[in-house]
DNA sequence: ACTTGACCCTCACGTAACGGCAGGCTCCAC
DNA sequence: GTGGAGCCTGCCGTTACGTGAGGGTCAAGT
């Protein structure tokens, strides 16, 4: 017969009012209601709140929270773990940050002025490297690219293996499409391309057909990218560049 | 000499609107300006800077961080100490997440299901204790109690020391008019409460006059304050409480 | 001397994640 | 059967910026 706001909010220590709120954007919604419109919260709705408190701990916007919770394969291990890496990644971070507190305090002891990069270094785990400073400008900072990062950031070890696993899958298949001589524009090679779109948006960020496009031209035309595909058949790339764009067109895109 | 907006942005790993944001709320002003009114930072400036990055990073509010940067002993050798120290307390609280989420794990693979207070114990380490509901009672949840805790918070055991010693001296020099016959509502005793009230301002909550009075009526009230001053000198208690009135008397208050 | 692109300025409105209050039901314990 | 605790739905306020708009500034190239 479930808990009431005021219960939960003392159990969870929040204010009933963030519980409001969580009902409000649709984080998280009791299961159930009284009568008299009273909220109903399940002991399901406790382990929701449970994982929606962590990740907000750890930083996370509500609205991403919600998608992380959200997604298919999200059952209790898989949050736990990944909290539990998380929490890992956290504390090196604060450590690290510690180390550079005692070498301040050290040059501050002998008198040793920083320099503003040494000031700073501390901050700096996200820096812009070589390669993101170069999606920003392909992709001229777009939404994706954003939300691509910060997804990026969540995934555990694990996480990344059935990734590369599932992208590996994916371009074996499409090598051999190809060697089997289907037409790029065939039925075979669309639906393919559109599972490699699909793997996208699951995994990174929601993959338009528009963006699709252009991370198949993207493929052909950056050796990086090609390097993946050549090897595995010469012309590759290329016949998926060209699945990519039948499958848009097929969609009307 | 000095730095362009952009250019601290840069070495900081910040936007230029947030040091505009910071300026604006008068958190960090740059030293000058040029001529032509572009903001120039001073080394001092990213000293600062830094510090204030710091304090955010740990979730302090913008406002509470320009109080404990501007507070008169503030200088660098105190902040690194302080941070250092917030930084091991922060460490510490991650530890025991990640001691809670190891525990969820082992009982989620017994298949066990956590009761509802287990599934937020690990949230709860500012759970009202007896003495905070206590508190939150007598002051009714007042803006100055929120800033006290707040700022306690962030006292390390060095500040406690002086703390507690700058109070007992107050104390003893109570004690001391007291026992010397130096009337309640006399110029030493009113400078005295003065000093007692600047003390409480200087390191837990703007203390106003009215608020001052409430404490004075406190001690009396309270045993266990009293349980301080009675042993220096039976009938202190209301010596203090009668100064600190006669002082928000003179004030005209 | 002139343009142009990168950088800077000041408004000014938008957003996220609530806090806090008003005005009004609902529940249950005495 | 009534009073106080708890719940409801708006709705406006706040913090820490994001995101342009509209317009000066500066060094480098032509």
């Amino acid at each position: 017969m479930g808990y009431s706001v005021g219960q939960v909010a003392r159990l969870a220590g929040v204010t009933v009012r963030t519980l409001h709120h969580y009902d409000e954007i649709g984080l998280l919604s009791p299961g159930q209601r009284t009568a008299s419109g009273y909220r109903r919260y399940t002991d399901a709705d406790l382990e929701r709140l449970q994982h929606v408190l962590f990740y907000r701990e750890l930083g996370f916007p509500l609205e991403e929270i919600a998608v992380i919770l959200d997604e298919p394969s999200s059952d209790t291990l898989t949050h736990l773990r990944r909290q539990h890496e998380l929490l890992s990644r956290r504390i090196g971070r604060l450590r690290e940050m510690t180390a550079a507190i005692e070498r301040a305090m050290e040059a501050n002891a002998m008198g040793i002025p920083l320099t503003p990069e040494e000031r700073f270094e501390l901050f700096g785990d996200f820096r812009p490297e070589e390669h993101q400073a170069e999606a920003e400008e392909r992709w001229g900072g777009t939404e994706a690219f954003e939300q691509s990062r910060r997804r990026m950031a969540t995934m555990t070890k694990d996480d990344w293996k059935r990734f590369t696993a599932e992208a590996a899958r994916t371009t074996e298949d499409f090598a051999k499409a190809f060697t089997d001589g289907l037409p790029a524009d065939g039925e075979v090679a669309m639906d393919l391309a559109e599972e490699h779109r699909a793997h996208i948006t699951r995994w990174c960020y929601d993959c338009s057909y528009e963006i699709h496009r252009g991370l198949g031209d993207m493929y052909v035309a950056d050796p990086r990218f090609a390097a993946n595909y050549e090897p595995l058949a010469p012309g590759l790339t290329q016949y998926i560049r060209d699945a990519i764009h039948a499958n848009a067109d097929r969609a009307g895109a």
